[in-house]
DNA sequence: CCCCTACTGTAGCACTTGCTACAGTAGGGG
DNA sequence: CCCCTACTGTAGCAAGTGCTACAGTAGGGG
């Protein structure tokens, strides 16, 4: 692991500690025992680190969420999954994905580049995990779509109020289940 | 209309153009033809705009919504809210509201506050518009929210594969279908 | 020993941020 | 006319941003 692994490393942890949208590079580097300079030095620019720590971060979920066993129904892996995501591991690397694509939403670079790729590779994972769950293969790529989105969406909520995202994370698994098992 | 309410529609129109999480006064009130002094003059202060400026869009968005007749089944009333959701000013007014969420997913103020007042209103017409297109009252509370929250995500996936977010609204449609004239 | 490469520290640049102190100015009521 | 209130323009402050020029320093190969 050579310098530049070890900062992205840090700076992933932080930025999944503070957030990504007011992420500046000299309290981040003071954090991590060095200095702007360094930052700079190993990765070459903010933007450059901001992508490298995105990347690193779907890297921990995409990891996480692939060593998670099969369940034993649709409706149980939205269930999984959604304890997966409340994790505090997953809830962090989810935060840092949500801002990623909100400070992409206007095509910003690094963001949108970053997200995009980012995306396609959790989304595989969690259809992956649906369809080991017993999703019919013909349905599992629009199933995959709908929990991703919801389940973004009840990110977006947890502050708001827990047991209101909690029953709409029911009512979706409710729903998966009627979905896989429809005609 | 006094001019701290014309200045609070012109900000509004601008962040809803060019975005929350960049907003800084001096462009804001160059192209409202004004100073970033009597923005803060009539304003008080840059929290004062911005949590006008998310009550103002969510105004907008709310009245639309509220504007809309019912539709003929729980299905068709969640494609006809996406319909009614990627039209320009509702995309733009929902871009914003996440905006605003993200900002303030760390409990940030104003916008942790702001988010939680334009979120308690918009999911009231949300589950409104569902209770009216025949959603059973027992059940409009959960499905509102899977809805609110699948479009969520389907708003920020939508620059990344508008297909997919379409696909992913059917398979949203008919579950929410189904949810509703079950047992 | 010497040089060359890889790395690090210091200081600073040009710029933007929200906000404020100060000095007006226009217009209506007395 | 005079004053008072409501408003606006100019200039600037202190802080923070990403980034860079310059000057080292440590350590291995010749």
């Amino acid at each position: 692991m050579n310098r530049r692994e070890e900062l992205v490393a840090g700076a992933t942890d932080y930025a999944l500690e503070h957030g990504l949208v007011g992420l500046s590079l000299r309290p981040l580097a003071a954090a991590l025992g060095t200095s702007d300079r360094m930052l700079l030095y190993h990765l070459g620019s903010k933007d450059a680190l901001v992508a490298a720590v995105i990347a690193e971060s779907t890297d921990r979920s995409v990891a996480e969420l692939r060593a998670q066993p099969a369940s034993a129904s649709p409706g149980d892996a939205v269930r999984d999954q959604w304890r997966l995501r409340t994790g505090e591991q997953q809830t962090r690397c989810e935060r840092l994905y949500v801002e990623a694509s909100t400070l992409g939403l206007f095509g910003e670079e690094p963001y949108a580049s970053a997200v995009a790729a980012s995306n396609a590779r959790w989304t595989a994972a969690v259809r992956d995990h649906l369809a080991a769950s017993g999703v019919p293969p013909e349905r599992v790529d629009a199933v995959a779509l709908l929990v991703d989105a919801a389940f973004m969406g009840f990110e977006l909520d947890l502050p708001l109020d827990p047991d209101e995202a909690a029953q709409g994370v029911e009512a979706l698994a409710e729903a998966v289940e009627l979905l896989a098992h429809r005609g």
